[in-house]
DNA sequence: ACGATTTAGTTGCAAAAGTCAACTAAATTG
DNA sequence: CAATTTAGTTGACTTTTGCAACTAAATCGT
């Protein structure tokens, strides 16, 4: 299995066109999220009573950058922070109403943009596209908590 | 054309997985080079007299952060900064051989790892997949300086 | 020819992101 | 019930990034 270019290149340079391309058009819309921000909306909405903790190994990172984002959200009144009823060390964190609706109109923006940015590839395609990615990622050895198996 | 998660998440997500596996490896075997600077020098090695605004546009980043980053690598010796005979405005970027020594080993690290994360995944799959980032890459609307054509 | 504009590179500054270790409080283990 | 582990928090620090201003060289328009 051999690429002429090295995987990083083409995820990363792939990526690095998307997120422009999303961040202008949320800009353009008046959308005023980060893309980590936007994420880990979705996330949130995804699945429910999550803890910093949980995001941080999801996403692979510090659970101190975790911290200071849940902290700015926070501070947008987009999520609430609570202690977990059975385990005080753990704090659930909560989509409000108010995140909600932004991630729904972020969300709007960022399918519109997925959709544009996939035109020209089939459904046959995309699958096939979406499988690569997937086993990309359980070769990476983390394990995949999406994956609900 | 409809994603479940968003295209951003796929490969960020997927990006980032892919870079913290990379530059692990990297470390392990003392290769001491960001995955900004492996790409830089990769790219260098495929073009000739590259100016440092040529990078800023095919990386689509600030020319202020391409200049940073040329001066860690030229302090490093693995590049060399030289004005063009022509264009006084402009720097060539030329690679060393210490730089290029440096990147071919980069690039065995880098070919390695790419064929550890695509294991299991078909020749047929893998041509789809490039094919799709392709298509994507063309949709951002972004002028591709690769295609030479 | 020459003043105005554009282009490539550079610099400074401030904001954001990431790193890392130390610490608190709660839960778990043996 | 003492020792360890876990979740969250904080502080100090470095790196990365973004933006605007600036210099020098080239180009454009008349």
């Amino acid at each position: 299995m051999n690429t002429e270019k090295p995987l990083t290149y083409l995820l990363g340079q792939t990526m690095n066109m998307v997120k422009l391309k999303l961040l202008s058009t949320f800009k353009d819309n008046s959308i005023e999220l980060t893309l980590e921000h936007f994420i880990i909306l979705h996330y949130l909405s995804e699945k429910e009573d999550l803890t910093q903790q949980d995001l941080a190994n999801h996403f692979l990172r510090d659970k101190s950058i975790i911290l200071r984002q849940i902290n700015t959200l926070i501070d947008l009144r987009y999520i609430v922070r609570i202690t977990d009823k059975d385990d005080k060390r753990k704090k659930n964190l909560i989509l409000t109403k108010k995140g909600y609706d932004m991630l729904v109109t972020a969300r709007q923006t960022a399918e519109k943009i997925s959709a544009e940015l996939l035109t020209g590839v089939t459904e046959e395609e995309l699958i096939h596209f979406e499988n690569v990615i997937q086993k990309i990622q359980h070769n990476t050895g983390h394990k995949n908590e999406g994956c609900n198996c």
